[in-house]
DNA sequence: AACCAGGACGTGA
DNA sequence: TCACGTCATGGT
């Protein structure tokens, strides 16, 4: 079986198996009043038509720095905090030390770290507003971001894929340990190759590369967070 | 109570 | 290049 029916048919078994994920999750910047399904949770499945604006673009942004190696749900509690801390916004952000973002995002971990990474994101964003950097093409927005300390591979393109709409896969520790376990990749695949490898092979819809992202770390969750990873991945028989 | 989480960086070989 | 240590909280 080539590769590229591999990863077009193993999107199809996600999607049949978890349904419509409604990522990225956005729970501070909503507009007021809108109800969509479990929207609550911050999830929108089957809306694309976000981020509307620029403060859920600058959501995303501060999601993807705070989720590195860290559980989903540490960093919605550092959201909140962000928000009771009146700092939801790249003004506020601007005027905060990074000590005071440090506090508020506590609960995530590495907060010194972060802190200083979202200090240099909002500079950044200063000079490269969003709606100048979506006029840029993927890869000259991409570079552009990883010259920002703190901000690797795997946040440039959450950041290109979810904020900013650009047709960027994001690989991530779920994706590689799934694709090993399928025999898509050998061990000594690189983060770029594997990249290519989705681009290639899929069609470059936005939508379709939000949703697979999504696909595969739910998948990710339910059968490669624990030793041996992938044992029992119902997906294993291609 | 060790292990893990939607990584990134600095270092030495 | 690449393997390894470091950064850190909170849930299981």
């Amino acid at each position: 079986m080539h590769l590229q029916y591999k990863l077009t048919d193993l999107y199809e078994r996600l999607l049949k198996s978890y349904g419509y994920q409604g990522w990225w999750p956005l729970y501070y910047s909503i507009p007021p009043g809108v109800t969509f399904g479990n929207y609550k949770k911050g999830y929108h499945p089957g809306d694309y038509n976000f981020p509307q604006n620029s403060v859920q673009k600058l959501e995303i942004c501060l999601g993807a720095i705070l989720t590195q190696n860290t559980k989903w749900q540490n960093v919605v509690s550092a959201l909140h905090s962000l928000n009771a801390s009146n700092l939801f916004s790249l003004t506020a952000l601007q005027k905060a030390t990074s000590e005071q973002i440090a506090v508020a995002i506590k609960s995530a971990g590495y907060y010194n770290q972060k802190s200083q990474t979202i200090k240099r994101l909002v500079t950044f964003l200063r000079a490269h507003p969003f709606a100048k950097l979506k006029n840029e093409s993927t890869p000259v927005a991409r570079e552009k971001l990883l010259s920002i300390k703190g901000i690797g591979p795997e946040t440039a393109d959450c950041i290109l894929l979810y904020a900013l709409d650009k047709t960027s896969f994001v690989i991530d520790a779920y994706t590689t340990r799934i694709c090993r376990q399928l025999r898509i990749i050998d061990k000594k695949t690189s983060y770029a190759e594997l990249k290519h490898l989705f681009e290639s092979s899929l069609e470059k819809k936005k939508e379709l590369f939000q949703e697979y992202h999504a696909l595969l770390v739910c998948h990710g969750k339910m059968y490669y967070s624990r030793k041996p990873y992938g044992v029992n991945d119902p997906m294993i028989d291609f």
